[in-house]
DNA sequence: GAGGTGAATTGAATCGTTTTAGAATAGCGA
DNA sequence: TCGCTATTCTAAAACGATTCAATTCACCTC
């Protein structure tokens, strides 16, 4: 049905080897030849069936990357890096959206196997270092992004989050605020647990502060807008004078309920606020809100590069980036 | 290095068609051979390379999907949806995010032609039926998906946009409400004027009604926020008693400006307010929003039953699937 | 026991591309 | 004219799974 080598071959009077020169290896061919060959390829619409190139070459051109959750734009600037860095060495990107589900996890490292994918970034749910192991003996490199790994055999890229925790409430504490509260949870989540343990570093630096822990059981707007609710009910003294939230949606729900009607909180000036993520919502937010932005694409980018090294390369020794968080700031922690 | 059907043809002293036979027509070889072969699959950690089943094969076994916006609910559901029904044969989904760049676009589909997938969904980013046929010539079925085709010669799967402004503006008619106002924009966008095309229908079902447009410049939070900061600003009797916003975005933005402290509009009592997408916020608004919810997964798997279908059969004639979105009735539109 | 039947298995051809060893050709100096 | 390189191209052998015609074998019937 559709064209191949051989009709191109054929209908340009020269070997499937020329055909394929001409493709792969332009400078190996005379220019007389490679034009009969073009126009050959042009007149039948000659695509390269991608099965047989991958069969031949042992692996694919292709790098499968399985993120957490496809509707985080953390994930999807991650994704778009990795991309734009693999694009660069003619690499396409497969992207698989686990959504924190293991079996869907497992369904597309299966296909990255069968597939004999050139490589896996993957954001794991769970411990897969096991099946990531597998997954090398067949010739697969994996990379671990936004999470270090558990043991350091496998790469991987991710970002500091105590540090960025410090950062959030360090920027609090230089603005003035003394009274920190943190509302995040469930603390099973490495992130929040990091990104606590970064806030006590900071408030642990100023013997005049002090912070208080508002556990919620979801990063949720309707968590943090009940932790929201809860503050406002408190005495104005009883208030902390500055919020951390664990995440932006968190923050955003606290922003809604210091914002309502009837709730006589201002923020930056009685309570200031800042998130984590800064997703799109977090600068359209009524306050526009300080955040902590991570370098998503960088991650994905840096994630890609070390991969096609160690796909190149397999006797790398495993490495451990880790990127540094970046203050965003906005209205509500001004002034 | 990996294993192929020959080393375990070999440890199981058969042919490789046996072996072929075992993982794909289980019923034409006896149990002791079948047996004979699994454990020696199970010993070298035999994986099929699917380039060379495909090569043979002549297509692959999976579908790509190409949607405007993977961070959008509405497509990730939908990919769901088509995942599901794809994987219920067999198959497996390609999940391509144009971002609604025709470059995206391009490379996605240059992708799926190359690895000569077994069909193509798309919901696409300007005319792309040219190339659609240039696809279809290569024997790669594509359907549309949330668009109807501008020319019928390609299946399609949508949801009726006129129906679902209809729909709106009619539970705010039956709730009594008369004063209604459109918010939505740019007009270029089919479904803001689809939308709007049944707000005038439902209106035009009530003499004592009348309908207000609100232009604004695009489907963002901020775009309704300055769009409801204006509607603060009129005297209260110059106000709607009703707003349908083109989508979910532009109704949580209406609905903080309204809600901001000083301004004293009362939501559903003033003004009542509906939205368009059921997005997750939606529900998660201060004033849980009322929204027209399509039926996005049933979107994907239709679409994909089609496409089976057609690849099946390719002169099956194209069909034009239309499903009708459902109301949401939450507080925004109570009372 | 000859012949027939059906089930189980084999072996080789095939898919379309890349690669490599070698053939053909041309150019050039001796 | 002969040999030598360089250049350009060809032909054939892979890659690994599937499929199909051919073969073997066991069993049954007459």
């Amino acid at each position: 049905m559709a064209a191949s080598v051989k009709d191109v071959a054929a209908l340009a009077g020269v070997s499937v080897g020329t055909v394929s020169n001409v493709m792969n290896r332009p400078e190996k061919v005379s220019a007389a030849v490679a034009s009969r060959v073009q126009s050959a390829i042009a007149e039948l619409g000659f695509v390269r069936n991608d099965a047989a190139r991958q069969l031949r070459a042992g692996r694919s051109s292709s790098i499968g990357l399985v993120v957490l959750d496809v509707r985080n734009p953390f994930f999807t600037d991650l994704a778009r890096g990795a991309e734009d860095r693999a694009a660069a060495d003619g690499f396409s990107v497969i992207l698989g959206n686990s959504d924190e589900k293991a079996d869907r996890e497992a369904t597309y490292l299966d296909l990255f196997e069968v597939q004999r994918m050139h490589g896996v970034l993957i954001s794991p749910f769970g411990d897969i270092t096991p099946r990531l192991r597998q997954l090398r003996d067949r010739g697969i490199p994996a990379i671990l992004v936004d999470r270090t790994s558990a043991d350091t055999s496998f790469s991987s890229v991710s970002v500091d989050d105590v540090a960025g925790g410090a950062l959030a409430v360090g920027h609090l504490l230089a603005k003035g605020r003394r009274r920190i509260a943190f509302i995040g949870g469930p603390l099973e989540i490495q992130q929040v647990t990091d990104r606590l343990a970064g806030a006590r570093i900071a408030v642990a630096a100023h013997p005049d502060a002090s912070l208080e822990v508002i556990p919620i059981d979801g990063l949720t707007v309707i968590a943090g807008r009940t932790a929201g609710t809860d503050l406002v009910g408190r005495a104005p003294t009883d208030r902390p004078d500055a919020v951390f939230a664990a995440n932006d949606l968190v923050a955003m729900g606290v922003l809604q309920a210091l914002m309502m009607q009837g709730a006589d909180v201002r923020v930056p000036e009685q309570i200031a606020l800042i998130g984590y993520d800064d997703i799109d919502f977090a600068s359209a937010a009524v306050v526009p809100l300080s955040s902590i932005r991570q370098p998503s694409a960088l991650i994905g980018r840096t994630a890609v590069e070390i991969l096609l090294e160690e796909a190149a390369d397999s006797t790398l020794a495993p490495r451990q980036v880790v990127f540094q968080p970046e203050l965003v700031v906005r209205e509500s922690t001004l002034e």
